[in-house]
DNA sequence: TCTAAAGAGGACTGATTTAGTCCTATTGGT
DNA sequence: ACCAATAGGACTAAATCAGTCCTCTTTAGA
C-alpha cells in the first residue's frame, strides 16, 4: 500500500479547519482542540507548514497561525511536500549517488520517474478548497471526471 | 514523503527483467542473481506475484516463473496491489468503524477518496510494457545479461 | 520594563512497519 | 526414489515514523 503519513494526514485536516473561515489567526491549542490531534504533534506539523509559508504565523501574544494564501491556491501535494517531503515513490529516482548495484537495470528503474510524476500531477489538481468541501461534489474533480480524467 | 516499498520496486524490476522475453521460465535463483535481489526476498515477492496471478508458475524439477500475461496487459498498480496491498493514501477511507473523533472533519476527509481515485488512476495508466522499455533498449542490455555480463 | 502568551527549533524516545531470513511441506520430472 | 524447484508461513532485525519534551525567541499589554 502506497502510505501518506499520519502527519500530512492531519496537516489536511487542520488546514482545512482553517480555511472555513480565512483570515483568522488561530492557535496551536485551539487547533488541536477542535481538530483533535494531540497539541505537541499539532505545534509541530504548524511549525512545518509555517516554514513552507503555506501558514503565515504571528509570534507573541496574541500569536497564531492563518492560512498565507487562499484555500483555493493551496495545494494537496504543496501540503505533502511541506510535511513529509518529495514526493516520490522510491528512491532510485534521481541520480543518487548510491548504485543500485544492477546498473543497465537502473535505467529501466528510472522510469519511475513517469509514475511519479503522473501522481504529483494529480495531487497539484487538487486543492485544499477542494478538500473542504464536505461530502458534495468537488467542482474541479467532478469536472475533470467528466471528461473521463479524473 | 509518499513512500512506495521496496518490494513492490523489486517486483516490477524483477518483472521488467522478464518481460524482455515473454514466454520464458525463470527460477528464483536466475531472477535474483540477474536482478541483483537477495534470494530469499526475491522468493518472497516471486510467491506474491503469482498468488496474484502476474506470474504462472511450474513446480518440480526444471520449473520456475514467466509472466501469466503480456507486459502491455500488466499494470504498474496491479504489482503494487500484489506486494504492498491495497494503493490507499489513508487509513480513514472506507467507512471503518474506528470514529475519528470529529464527526464533521470526517466527512471532509472523505474526500481522501478522490485523491486515491486519482493516484489509483495514474497508476493504472501504466503498464509493465512502458516500465521495460526505457529508451528501447532493452533487448541490447538483456542479451549481454545472458552472456553473463551483467 | 516586566511578564506572560505565543511560536521556533531541535533532540529524544517508543511504537509501528517493513525488509529480510529461515524452515518445512508439496510438487513434478528423470 | 531422488533431486530440483515452488508454496507457505513463522520469526527476527532494522528502518521509519509518530509523538513528546525542553529551551530559546518574539511580542503585546499591564
Amino acid at each position: 500500500m502506497i502510505r501518506l503519513s499520519k502527519l500530512a494526514d492531519y496537516a489536511v485536516v487542520m488546514l482545512s479547519y482553517m480555511a472555513a473561515r480565512e483570515g483568522e489567526v488561530y492557535t496551536t491549542a485551539r487547533l488541536a482542540e477542535r481538530t483533535a490531534v494531540p497539541e505537541p504533534t499539532a505545534a509541530k506539523i504548524l511549525k512545518l507548514l509555517a516554514r513552507s509559508a503555506l501558514l503565515a504565523s504571528q509570534r507573541g501574544s496574541n500569536g497564531g497561525y492563518g492560512l498565507a494564501r487562499p484555500a483555493a491556491d493551496i495545494t494537496v501535494a504543496e501540503i505533502i511536500v511541506a510535511v513529509d517531503g518529495p514526493i516520490a515513490l522510491t528512491a532510485c529516482v534521481q541520480g543518487s549517488s548510491d548504485h543500485c548495484g544492477v546498473e543497465q537495470l537502473c535505467s529501466m528503474r528510472g522510469n519511475w520517474n513517469k509514475v511519479n510524476r503522473a501522481i504529483r500531477d494529480a495531487l497539484e489538481d487538487i486543492t485544499l478548497a477542494d478538500m473542504a468541501v464536505p461530502f458534495g461534489v468537488v467542482p474541479a474533480i467532478a469536472a475533470r471526471q467528466e471528461q473521463g480524467l479524473a
